[in-house]
DNA sequence: ACCCCTAACTCCTCA
DNA sequence: AGTTAGGGGT
């Protein structure tokens, strides 16, 4: 690690820079023509001579491409160091060769999925030939997180303290005050593990994320009589028990996630109520039913309709969406009054909602609650931390266990995370964190010109830290702001692990797949069938579907029924696909007979249903990501190996709930050393990392817009005070002047949260100030709202004299190499 | 029916 | 800026 953020700022000279930005200047007259018309994918002289005419004499031939930025070239170039990645030559220091392959489908020029060629190469291959290059040299990016397990092992060996011993020997109900690395999670395993040794079985550890409960199940795997525990979800156990005992839904009931959930919402109000998606936008809607139904209440006038209507649809397709599994496992557990579980212990209670609550007063007379209202991060989602107080009501003999002894963090980290939470005035269990590992640096707050800038500078100081000793982690209030960091990271070499939640599941492969899946188990998913009805394609086309449809809504039956029994009208090729659809779908039932008995893995089930399907032709046969959606296909199967074949529905269900990529780390084919891990706020919850960065400390991110449009920033607050309390030695915030959003350049002023924090809590630094004579020069004709005096005016009003310090602080590092620093090379 | 390009929409966070 | 749905061409 560093000796001081002095050090780590002092940013070394990398003299390809220079040379790239000559380039620049020395080439943009000619950039003007090939971004007037030349497809850059045919950069070749003909190609420039018809962009010149074009430009010059007005088009007459067609439209073509837009070309793609030099930057983005030069960066691919970069990142292969200069290689031609089909013939290995080295490719000149200078745009003109190079070439880049884009690979998507829909045309996107997202960074991974370009390659550079040598000007060669580049006029000897066909298009094909090129993206058969791609195929075989793309490496999958994720990489392998060590540090946690690590963090896990060294936990073991020490002591409980006075506190946590109290929490894990008492008997419920116990409401435990967690702050921020206190043990909680520690506590909790432990207090498992007592009762498993007093010879208790009948276990339940509740969490709200799939990341705590795989991490619970992880810390518990070592532990003796551990299997006896259920570990999972609030979400995950209802749905378990609907599993069990399906009484609002026939067995074999599918889940829906977000995305489908607002796609059933648009279907209600377009097809079934006729309404305008314009001025009923389904997902603002389906935000309204979902937290109506969370708080069990009816909603008034055309909102109530689309409302009732969508809930009977739910019920039609025999599906259940992430809020009936609350509703309806609370219903039948309301029914039954029959308890599975002796000891219940719940995880984050502060963000649980009161359906959650219900469900868990109805589990247990004796709950174990774990919560910290500062850390309060859910309330959009229906949370609500006054479930602490009502557990003091409802439980009179409680115990309360506050935990105070901090084990994570330097006590500077901490005082200033103390500062910001305590001038929320909010009402809170009012804890005074004490650190226990020794005094480290003082929290720094770093100024940028840009989201470049911020992520450039984290990828400078996370290139020439130690990797051995140091977990890095930069965390964020939207997915959004990743890109930058992911841009800046590969282009510095620096590995990481980007936790982009969702984004395996949503790929349209994976989903395929999984609706073919779905089919074999449930007869009559239509949402399913409907999904595949022409994937891969058999000819079934856009009327043939209209006309199914319209088939299966007259006779009141099911898709899957009309594809049995076609309507007519249909073409006779669409009648053959068809055909060929049910003849799989019982092919798939068969072969699932058969290898029920034969073999017991689930993902060669998974193999034969792709063959059977053709769907891994279909994929490989793709021109563009061929290779990537085979890829993901493969860890697909991987993902199913855990499985029997007879739990294909508990596959299925897990996929639905585990929006998580963590699950996916494990069976990740490359595997090499993480460095630096890019999520979310939220999804960083629970976890932590020696240095933290924390991007986009702005107003209009965090607070983010919609919460000051609400007026309401306590919990944006409490995001911040989670973000900082990750940090383990060294802490930074990081904001920047303007930032890129929606194709457009915003100014943007510090966030407000920052003013809570005493100067001598934390350190300034202003990349900002000193800036280049051309910076400066452009910052003019742009027109800037927000100085950098007022900046200093509004985080510490009235104390010039340290202002002027911690500016000189800026200039001393500013001069030591000034270009580095404030110079974009990719400049426009 | 399938392919390509353009236009319109989107970016808050998770189960 | 990046993504995707739908229009137009073949």
């Amino acid at each position: 690690m560093m000796s001081s953020y002095a050090s780590g700022l002092l940013l070394s000279a990398i003299p390809r820079r220079v040379a790239w930005r000559r380039s620049v200047t020395m080439c943009r007259h000619r950039r003007t023509l090939t971004a007037a018309a030349a497809g850059w994918e045919d950069d070749s002289d003909e190609a420039r001579e018809r962009a010149l005419a074009a430009a010059v004499g007005g088009a007459t031939g067609r439209r073509r491409r837009k070309s793609l930025p030099l930057k983005i070239r030069r960066l691919v170039a970069y990142r292969q160091k200069y290689a031609c990645a089909s013939c290995g030559v080295l490719l000149p220091p200078n745009h003109q060769v190079d070439h880049v392959v884009p690979a998507a489908l829909n045309g996107s020029d997202a960074l991974p999925n370009l390659q550079a060629l040598c000007l060669e190469c580049h006029k000897q291959k066909t298009r094909e030939q090129r993206h058969e290059i791609l195929r075989t040299t793309q490496e999958p990016r994720r990489r392998d997180d060590k540090a946690r397990v690590v963090a896990v092992e060294k936990e073991v060996a020490v002591e409980l303290n006075e506190a946590q011993r109290k929490a894990v020997e008492l008997p419920g109900p116990i409401r435990v005050v967690a702050g921020p690395g206190t043990g909680k999670t520690r506590v909790l395993t432990s207090r498992i593990e007592e009762l498993l040794r007093r010879g208790e079985r009948s276990i339940l550890a509740l969490t709200f994320t799939n990341k705590a409960a795989n991490e619970m199940r992880e810390r518990l795997a070592r532990v003796e009589n551990s299997e006896s525990v259920s570990v999972g979800t609030f979400h995950r156990v209802c749905l378990s028990i609907l599993r069990h005992a399906p009484e609002e839904r026939a067995p074999g009931f599918a889940c829906y996630d977000q995305t489908a959930m607002i796609k059933l919402t648009r279907y209600c109000i377009e097809s079934l109520l006729g309404l305008d998606a314009k001025e009923w936008v389904p997902s603002r809607v389906q935000a309204l039913i979902s937290e109506a139904r969370n708080a069990r209440e009816r909603l008034d006038g055309t909102l109530g309709r689309i409302m009732e209507a969508y809930e009977e649809e739910l019920k039609r397709r025999n599906v259940v969406d992430f809020d009936d599994m609350l509703l309806l496992g609370l219903k039948s557990l309301e029914r039954t009054r029959r308890r599975r579980w002796r000891h219940v212990l719940v995880d984050e209670f502060q963000d649980s909602n009161s359906l959650q609550y219900e469900f868990l007063k109805l589990l247990s007379d004796t709950p174990f609650a774990v919560g910290d209202s500062d850390q309060a991060i859910y309330g959009w989602r229906g949370a609500d931390y006054d479930n602490l107080r009502k557990f003091d009501a409802d439980f009179p003999g409680r115990a309360l266990v506050t935990l105070d002894q901090n084990y994570r963090s330097s006590q500077q980290i901490l005082d200033a995370a103390a500062s910001l939470i305590a001038a929320a005035g909010q009402p809170r269990d009012d804890i005074k964190l004490q650190a226990n590992i020794p005094p480290g640096p003082i929290p720094t707050l770093v100024r940028l010109r840009d989201q470049d800038a911020e992520a450039r500078f984290v990828a400078d100081l996370a290139s020439r830290l130690d990797e051995e000793t140091a977990s890095i982690a930069v965390v964020y209030r939207t997915n959004a702001q990743s890109r930058a960091f992911e841009t800046q990271l590969l282009r510095h070499g620096v590995p990481y692990h980007l936790a982009s939640q969702r984004a395996f599941f949503e790929r349209r492969e994976v989903r395929d797949v999984l609706a073919y899946l779905t089919l074999v188990v449930s007869d009559d998913d239509d949402s399913s069938l409907d999904r595949v009805l022409n994937v891969p394609p058999r000819a079934v086309g856009e009327k043939s579907r209209a006309l199914l449809l319209d088939a299966a809504a007259k006779n009141n039956g099911s898709l899957a029924a009309t594809i049995r029994d076609p309507p007519p009208g249909l073409f006779p090729r669409a009648l053959k696909g068809l055909e060929d659809l049910v003849g799989i779908i019982d092919d798939l039932r068969r072969t699932l007979a058969a290898t029920e008995t034969t073999t017991k893995d689930l993902s060669s089930y998974l193999a034969r249903l792709l063959e059977i399907t053709r769907y891994d032709e279909y994929v490989q046969a793709e021109v563009d990501n061929g290779v990537d959606r085979w890829r993901n296909l493969r860890e697909l199967a991987n993902l199913a190996a855990k499985y029997d074949v007879s739990q294909i529905l508990e596959f299925l269900d897990d996929c639905a709930l585990v929006q998580d990529q963590d699950a996916l780390e494990t069976t990740e084919i490359s595997k090499t050393t993480t460095k630096v891990h890019l999520l979310t706020i939220h999804a960083a919850k629970g976890l932590e990392y020696d240095v933290v960065f924390v991007a986009g400390c702005e107003d209009g991110l965090l607070p983010h817009f919609y919460a000051l449009e609400e007026g309401d920033l306590r919990e944006e607050r409490r995001l911040l005070y989670v973000a900082m309390t990750r940090a383990k030695r060294r802490l930074y915030l990081l904001c920047a002047t303007t930032r890129l959003t929606w194709g457009i350049t915003r100014d943007m002023k510090p966030s407000t949260f920052l003013g809570d924090i005493p100067s001598r809590q934390l350190d300034l630094v202003d990349l900002v100030a000193t800036t280049t004579r051309e910076n400066s020069a452009k910052r003019h004709k742009g027109g800037k709202t927000s100085s950098s005096s007022s900046y200093y005016a509004s985080l510490k009003p009235g104390d010039s004299r340290r202002r002027q310090g911690r500016r000189q602080g800026g200039g001393k590092v500013q001069r030591a190499k000034p270009s580095d620093l404030t110079d974009d090379d990719f400049d426009d």
